[in-house]
DNA sequence: CCGCGGGCCTGAGAGC
DNA sequence: TGCTCTCAGGCCCGCG
């Protein structure tokens, strides 16, 4: 599910009850998770400080005290949901919740300020992984991912040179995280209507000779920007998945232009076009045949 | 190295 | 109602 506006929703919501925070219990009711939780897992962070909570593509990393980094995927289906200390305030409500264990609830983290965060993920393509802070640079998970898109060093001549020689299609290379990291099926696909570029086109048609920037690379940045800025702002989008750490959903669903909408007229002002769905690579993909070129 | 297809898991929804 | 089938937002691996 999530992709990097999902991820920076839960990453916004989980940092005010982490960072400063103690884990003062860790319970990993579940290890085999898309790649196994060691055995060590709730020892290392047991007393342990979370320093800070950030992001990186679409993995979320809490910097510790001890010197080591907490890396968390959320794979297809992972959420997080916080119980605050606060609700001991409403003590019934409270304990209610604090004792409802649902399905699929594989690791718990009991802070020392009383909040109480829980990993889900019925899917158990998530998982975790703990690394020192100075091999984080060799960490395979991270290693080989691309620019940030919301970073300022993510610009036209950047995407055009990771696109630069590459046969494969638009689509497929905005889903490689070597070239641009964190986006998914859904971005990728309103960035590409938000951009007027067809999701077929080869990659190296946005490079120009010699790998130079074009003005295609330079209005796909743009998109690319504009729509994950519009969906962190609105929470992300929940299609199925997807839950803010408060429980609620995230509104950006709403906001598609292509996504899941075929059939559906082209929300282009003065385009006459019915979004189509194609598969490319396996994977769905939404479009508009008429102003997507 | 490159590009593609398969597989990992469970649950939701469609169709019968 | 209940069964079966298909599909789902990610990512890694192996093949040619």
């Amino acid at each position: 599910m999530p992709e990097l506006p999902e991820v920076e929703t839960v990453r916004r919501g989980l940092a005010p009850v982490m960072e400063g925070a103690r884990f003062r219990k860790v319970e990993a009711r579940r290890g085999d998770l898309r790649w196994p939780l060691p055995k060590d897992f709730a020892q290392r962070l047991e007393g342990n400080r979370v320093n800070g909570l950030g992001r990186r593509a679409k993995y979320l990393l809490a910097d510790l005290a001890s010197g080591d980094v907490l890396l968390m995927h959320l794979g297809m289906s992972g959420s997080f949901r916080v119980l605050h200390g606060s609700r001991a305030k409403t003590p019934g409500r409270y304990h209610h919740e604090r004792s409802k264990q649902r399905a699929h609830d594989h690791v718990v983290f009991q802070m020392d300020n009383g909040s109480i965060v829980t990993f889900n993920d019925p899917r158990r393509f998530g998982s975790m992984k703990i690394v020192p802070r100075e091999k984080l640079d060799e960490e395979p998970l991270l290693r080989s991912l691309g620019p940030e898109p919301l970073g300022n060093e993510f610009d036209a001549a950047m995407l055009a040179g990771g696109c630069k020689g590459k046969k494969t299609s638009l689509k497929s290379a905005l889903s490689d995280q070597r070239i641009v990291a964190g986006l998914g099926n859904i971005y990728v696909c309103e960035a590409l209507h938000r951009a007027r570029l067809s999701p077929k086109r080869r990659a190296s048609t946005i490079a120009g000779r010699s790998g130079a920037p074009t003005e295609r690379a330079q209005r796909l940045v743009e998109a690319i920007k504009a729509v994950l800025q519009d969906a962190i702002a609105a929470g992300g989008s929940s299609l199925r998945d997807h839950r803010r750490t408060d429980g609620e959903l995230g509104d950006f669903q709403h906001n598609f232009r292509v996504y899941d909408r075929a059939g559906k007229p082209c929300p282009t002002p003065g385009c006459n076009g019915v979004i189509r769905r194609i598969v490319q690579s396996a994977r769905s993909t939404f479009f508009c045949p008429v102003c997507q070129k």
